[in-house]
RNA sequence: GCCCAGGUAGCUCAGUCGGUAGAGCAGGGGACUGAAAAUCCCCGUGUCGGUGGUUCGAUUCCGCCCCUGGGCA
């Protein structure tokens, strides 16, 4: 596990081939193909040195949900372990990785006529007008809901809608996470300054390898739009507003390396939630000391 | 050299009819159950360009100086 631009995927690949692993990519936004260069994905040499899963199983137009991770990541690792391998999830989706451990509640999948009906209204009438209703039906929900996170009032409404059970009275079961043993490694990065570089550099990178002419192509499909999932991840949006001519060339680089930051802060509160001990600072760590505790972990198992 | 407009938070700018100032963005912290690279919550002391003067009190008014644009020479 690791912020973005922290370098998981060369320590993955090093470590997938010392000890003849698998590895499961733990990315929301690797998911889907066409989209190579934004989501710094592995590369055709990379992946055919070391076998890849959960890399281009959606179409940008798709929508992949933490749902769909836990089971796909479940059906990987089964298999691999068929073969007698070992499988080693790498990325940065912190909310998978926390579905994978803790599972997930039984809930109805999203509905997209469910979803726009409610976009409607709050257009009308607005989120805090929603926030109010989910309060009436699902006070304890309301209650956890800040009433300007329209994602959230969303969901809570959509699930009463389908089911016409409030949302936390489904929350109180969880489906059981993977029961195998799991050894987390993290890639911490405790200089904020040195990752910040790294993002920017890295970004100047991705459009030097033709970042924009990658966004160009989805654009001319004609069947994806900016409010899609996989289109608002980062660097894709901004992008995607660069060839809209809403800013200029400058401008988005600013935001998608300032939006590339807040993503990496973001996964850091994540990770500062994981049980310490686990934690190499990405800049400065040696590799030997991960290969021994690899190895420690499959003494144990 | 002269004229005009500016110099206020890291950036772009408000504002103070004289009582030491606040937005957006950036940044920091946090939350997170089928969109999660998403979505949301909280956090604003900075010689108000410098220096004299007027004043009980100047970032605000006046003088001079410096810097940045633009114009005239």
């Amino acid at each position: 596990m690791g912020a973005t631009a922290t370098g998981k995927t060369e320590l993955a690949l090093e470590l997938a081939e010392r000890f003849d692993l698998e590895i499961v990519s733990v990315d929301s936004a690797q998911v889907y193909r066409g989209m190579d260069i934004g989501t710094a994905k592995p590369d055709a040499a990379q992946r055919a040195s070391v076998p890849h899963h959960l890399i281009d199983l959606f179409e940008p137009t798709e929508a992949f949900s933490a749902w769909d991770f836990v089971a796909a990541s479940r059906a990987a690792i089964d298999a691999i372990d068929a073969r007698g391998r070992g499988a080693l999830l790498a990325g940065g989706t912190m909310l998978y990785f926390h579905a994978f451990e803790q599972g997930l509640s039984r809930l109805p999948p999203a509905a997209a006529d469910v979803r726009d009906r409610l976009a409607a209204e709050a257009a009308e009438r607005g989120w805090p007008a929603l926030h109010a209703r989910l309060d009436r039906i699902d006070p304890s929900s309301a209650a956890r809901i800040e009433p300007g996170d329209a994602q959230r009032i969303q969901r809570a409404l959509e699930v009463y809608e389908i089911t016409g059970r409030p949302l936390s009275s489904l929350h109180a079961r969880r489906e059981a996470g993977y029961p195998g043993p799991v050894q987390r490694i993290i890639l911490d990065a405790p200089d904020r300054a040195s990752l910040h570089a790294r993002i920017e550099r890295r970004f100047l990178e991705m459009l030097e390898h033709g970042f924009v002419e990658e966004v160009e192509a989805l654009r001319v499909r004609g069947d994806l739009h900016p409010g899609l999932p996989s289109m608002r991840a980062v660097g894709y949006r901004q992008v995607w507003r660069y060839l809209d001519g809403e800013t200029g060339r400058a401008q988005m680089i600013d935001e998608a390396v300032a939006a590339t930051r807040q993503l990496a802060k973001r996964q850091l509160t994540w990770l500062r939630k994981q049980p310490p001990g686990r934690a190499f600072d990405c800049l400065n760590y040696r590799k030997d000391d991960i290969f021994r505790q690899v190895e420690r972990a499959y003494r144990r198992v």
